[in-house]
DNA sequence: ACCTGAACACCGTTCAAGT
DNA sequence: ACCTGAACACCGTTCAAGT
């Protein structure tokens, strides 16, 4: 036997790419030690069961939805960020539908990390806000709206089987929270 | 033995108590099966396996929410039918999580009759903007756009172990969607 | 027609055993 | 320290058998 060389991070790519080609519900320790030529039970030494497999593929979804979101916003200017940043948050959402649902999910008892990366993604739609000059409250709270609005839309779009005509109604959407770019008003 | 007597009805509400107490992860045949005092088995001359009795739940629990929702709507002028609207939401979701949680799982591939529930619950956002005067088509944008931010903000705030201090958050996200109720005008 | 009970495949988890 | 393999409890599903 050629003694596996493991550690989480291994796991987590695995368990990952799992969940992307077979959705969230294809998500079990077998599989992924499948994978990874392994008897499941090996998973144990370095992931707290399938509980906290699926902890750590919210976190890997949320990192990369980050990673996407901020990079959208790079270089456009205030109403455009806007757009542009709502356009890969959908994106993200229809291309990985399993690690879409799987930030949001069961509350889970580990869920402080969770937490700590949605408030991160939070923190982009905010830094848009802060840009056109609304102080540090008024981003927080136009940034949850505006967040709200996007993930609502996209997660009930990728619900519903995905009806691609909603083009117009999703920029429009996205074009009302616009509009506390230019005012600095929410209401 | 005393050969029990079942049909799909029944399994269904003792299903949806199993997800109320337990969340959606509690569900599973065994667990309906034992409190209806039945071999799991048994449960397959009325319900097409777990997948099917998941169906059963979403629609059940969109039947619900399609209730309390209108129900809030009652007798309540425009912009409080809205704000009235967005509350009962919002309670049915933190109130039963796992209901609420059902509605949006995995398409499947029987997931016409859930989409045609969700289209049902647009259409008593629809009619508040149709009393106001915006006609079909308009009414059918702003109702989405509207239930898309609702959901969003809900769904979110269900997920990230509710920290209950974002009331005037939720109304002013409501409030902003009440404006095309005066203005006769979404953008 | 509908429920029982045995049977099977599969999964999560634990643990003693090896290296 | 870390993986194996056996073991256990549990679940979904099928099906022959009873009524």
């Amino acid at each position: 036997m050629s003694r596996q060389r493991l550690d989480p991070e291994t796991i987590t790519r695995m368990a990952m790419a799992v969940v992307d080609e077979g959705g969230l519900e294809a998500l079990s320790l077998s599989a992924v030690a499948q994978r990874l030529g392994v008897g499941p039970s090996a998973l144990y030494s370095h992931v707290d069961g399938l509980e906290g497999l699926h902890q750590l593929v919210a976190m890997g979804a949320m990192r990369n939805m980050v990673t996407e979101v901020r990079q959208a916003a790079i270089g456009v200017a205030g109403p455009g960020a806007l757009e542009s940043m709502g356009n890969a948050y959908r994106r993200f959402a229809l291309e990985h539908p399993g690690q879409f649902r799987s930030t949001v999910a069961h509350p889970g008892p580990a869920g402080e990390g969770l937490a700590a990366a949605h408030d991160e993604l939070l923190e982009v739609f905010a830094l848009v806000y802060a840009g056109a000059g609304l102080d540090r409250t008024e981003s927080a709270v136009a940034a949850r709206q505006a967040r709200s609005a996007i993930h609502g839309f996209v997660s009930l779009e990728a619900c519903s089987g995905s009806t691609p005509d909603h083009d117009d109604h999703y920029s429009d959407l996205i074009a009302l929270f616009s509009r506390a770019l230019n005012r600095r008003r929410v209401r």
